[in-house]
DNA sequence: ATTAAAAGTGAATGAACGTTCATTTAATTT
DNA sequence: AAATTAAATGAACGTTCATTCACTTTTAAT
């Protein structure tokens, strides 16, 4: 018989409430820090028992990664932006608030994803980056659009979309509910400072 | 009798090769996940010979990190733009330059200050805070002061310097000499996107 | 050349690692 | 209530970990 989310299987329950110790812990020590025995022990279970769950450690990982880049890509696109003739503009600053949300809502899961994909095995890592590419590509076509357009004017595309993002993403290395400004103050902080990052001429400048 | 550099006694050779090969080896897979017989054998030594020049792992870490971050640090003091009477403009072309030579020439230190700072034990990860802080406060004293003076305009000047050296530091992620681009590229798209962020109204955007 | 210090060996330490397994207990379905 | 499946136990597997140590070899100073 098939279960409401609010009321699992006792199986599921211990499966996600593994996914989420190893994901805090991970955070906090790193994959190759954290041990089996230690995950286990945040749900009160014996470290043997996680193999009723998940078949390797790695996995965890890789499904904690993989959840969290298909979210963040699905989340996009149910937007749907690209279908809504928004100008280069507004779609940039919808994708700056999407990401800033996302960063903020998400933040450990982002931290992670940044930290450990060097702790994936080769094949997951080339599915991981290659979603990762796909979200990248999300930036990069606004950007061009924009240039090709005459709306947005800046250097590379690609380094400034590497730049941006790098920007955005380092959001999650410091943000913490608790501090000083909220998510909207952030949102309009960012927004003004890529706005005019990308919308003024191009070597004017001292 | 004193050595020169270019011929150090033995155990000084292998001392900074260690440190070499730990840095490569801790960039490529995290602090954790190295040994100290993988550090060894890049030099072709036993693991337990590593204790006639360290005292522990972590000691090896800690060395690794302190020397960047003082190296950081002093690289900027030499150059003494502080004493030189600049615009505030200009100083902050200064910094932007300094930060990105520096995160090209030594991205893999970069790399690993960024990654490991979890790995440190509570003193030492203090130290290598307090050094961080340091830096940023170089930059935030810059934006504080061009925008007293009215010579920049942008938000929050904490959020705002976050925002620029997490733009800047991304290159440590993505940088590899084989790249398209070079260093005064680099310089230049980077400059004028960080130029134009701060130097415009402020809430005049979209 | 002699000698003392420095550097390296290779085995050993006890602890911790991810994973497996036979078995028991608990939850769910019949 | 009985039968079946799922979940957890706890010990054990072989391996690897950082570190120590008695000892040998190499290096550098006398």
């Amino acid at each position: 018989m098939k279960q409401s989310i609010t009321n699992l299987r006792k199986g599921e329950k211990t499966a996600k409430g593994l996914l989420l110790a190893a994901r805090n812990l991970f955070v906090l020590y790193g994959y190759s820090a954290v041990s089996m025995r230690e995950i286990a022990l945040k749900l009160g279970i014996n470290a043997g028992a996680i193999y009723n769950h998940f078949p390797s450690k790695q996995e965890i990982l890789f499904r904690l990664l993989e959840d969290h880049m298909l979210d963040l890509l699905r989340q996009w696109k149910v937007l749907d932006y690209e279908n809504k003739e928004l100008s280069d503009q507004l779609i940039l600053k919808k994708f700056v608030n999407f990401h800033i949300n996302f960063h903020i809502n998400k933040s450990k899961e982002v931290f992670l994803s940044y930290m450990e994909l060097r702790s994936l095995d080769n094949k997951n890592f080339m599915k991981i980056s290659n979603l990762r590419d796909e979200y990248e590509g999300i930036l990069q076509n606004i950007l061009f659009s924009g240039k090709r357009n005459g709306n947005l004017s800046f250097g590379d595309p690609q380094i400034t979309s590497k730049a941006i993002l790098g920007m955005l993403s380092s959001l999650s290395h410091w943000y913490h509910q608790k501090g000083r400004l909220g998510e909207e103050e952030i949102k309009t902080i960012y927004w003004n400072l890529i706005l005019n990052s990308v919308r003024n001429d191009w070597k004017t400048n001292v």
